[in-house]
DNA sequence: CGATAGTTTGATATCCTTCAAAACCTGTGG
DNA sequence: CCACAGGTTTTGAAGGATATCAAACTATCG
């Protein structure tokens, strides 16, 4: 199974082979992008639906002031606002972290899937579900928990989400993100991401740095961070 | 118009009568609780879709020692987790925080009015995507605003949404919130937003307590909170 | 090999928390 | 109608987590 959406979909429902072709059609038109492309600006109307094939990209906003606060990543597998057509202009942004392969669907496609593959509407409804309940942990996480605690659970939740794609290999993964990045995710300073990454490495919680993220103990790290996996809803729905 | 759904929605789609005569059929079943209630519980899988009619919800999660966050506040026309259902069990809980009345809608005549109103469809869509919307606001508020500004920009918000509702006479809102219950939704001590409250009182910025809110000059607030109104979507799609 | 972005370090300032207690409400039962 | 109980708001003093500022160091890439 090469298409990350089929991989991310079926821990959710059982898919046919029907359903992994109508996804791998819904693919057809996968580009590759530079670093730094937006897939979506701030008051944009788009017109079509991006897939991440391949690499990182980041959903954030920019304040009057200049700061930035990214408020979501999304990793091979993810859609881009679906639904956001209903919307008179998208108040956030999307840019690619790193060089990308992306899918192009226009906004037909996507519908006469919906119109015709009940199961497959299914999983993506779950799916956009599972993407509200991680905002609203994300939210938790800004609102009760200290700095270290904050980083654990962000690296914790970023190696399980890839897991469920196939990417993580052994106890590692692919990490494109500076520290900065991760301060403008977590509400706090570059320089306190930085000791704080520096203290997890020395307890022996992480190796990090040359955009790979290594946890030899994921267990531990979750623990640490009071990370409580079932707000990604990996468990699949009995019925 | 009487039913608080119709008045909200009436802001994003122009509504046919039989369309708010199908959203009274929904709400039929109107029933009156005591403060405390609980619609939804961590770990339930509901079987119908609750509509605060009149009265406040909070949405909260607790953590492994206690603590608790609240992640959004639900007003008069705000649903409850409308496509929850298909979950295998909800991760968050949601209460009243006064006396309320609350319209219970089986799953069923839900569905019924998905088939036969494309056009409240999409205006529920709408709606969602306002929620998903206010959520990564609140994130941006918690992640990039010192307490001061936090507060003011929540109970902006606040003032606003009630407005679209119709629930603001004058500058004044009912507010039935703890100052416990503002620390825990932005993250901060009891005892410091106590005294930011002080510090907003003292620059006219707003008067409080009793259960209500009056803000003598909206755009004032909402200018010192660095507040954006784009992100509520009020204004209409063309289209 | 120089330029640029990213990481690391140190010293100091500040916002917010913590802890503890007093004052203030609001409803309830005697 | 008073007295009391529980929750809520307010006040004070002291400590801690994180920010700020500035600069050195390190990696990366054309």
């Amino acid at each position: 199974m090469t298409n990350p959406l089929a991989t991310k979909l079926s821990h959710y429902v059982d898919l046919s082979d029907d359903d992994v072709g109508a996804l791998d059609w819904l693919c057809a038109d996968v580009r590759p992008f530079k670093a730094g492309k937006h897939l979506i600006k701030e008051g944009d109307r788009p017109e079509v639906v991006f897939l991440l094939i391949d690499g990182w990209a980041m959903r954030y906003k920019v304040l009057r002031d200049g700061r930035r606060h990214i408020m979501a990543y999304l990793v091979p597998g993810d859609l881009c606002d679906v639904q956001v057509f209903l919307l008179k202009a998208v108040d956030h942004n999307i840019a690619l972290l790193g060089d990308a392969s992306v899918a192009i669907i226009p906004q037909a496609k996507m519908s006469a899937l919906l119109d015709e593959r009940p199961r497959l509407t299914r999983a993506l409804g779950w799916s956009s579900l599972v993407e509200d309940s991680v905002l609203r942990e994300w939210l938790v996480n800004m609102g009760q928990r200290d700095a270290h605690d904050r980083i654990a659970h962000l690296l914790a939740e970023m190696w399980l989400r890839l897991r469920t794609v196939g990417l993580a290999s052994d106890h590692s993964i692919k990490l494109p993100l500076t520290q900065a990045d991760l301060a403008d995710t977590l509400g706090l300073t570059p320089v306190h991401i930085n000791r704080m990454l520096q203290q997890m490495r020395k307890a022996g919680l992480i190796e990090i740095g040359g955009g790979a993220l290594h946890i030899p103990d994921v267990q531990r790290l979750m623990d640490v961070s009071d990370f409580d996996a079932n707000y990604l809803h990996l468990e699949r729905r009995a019925d």
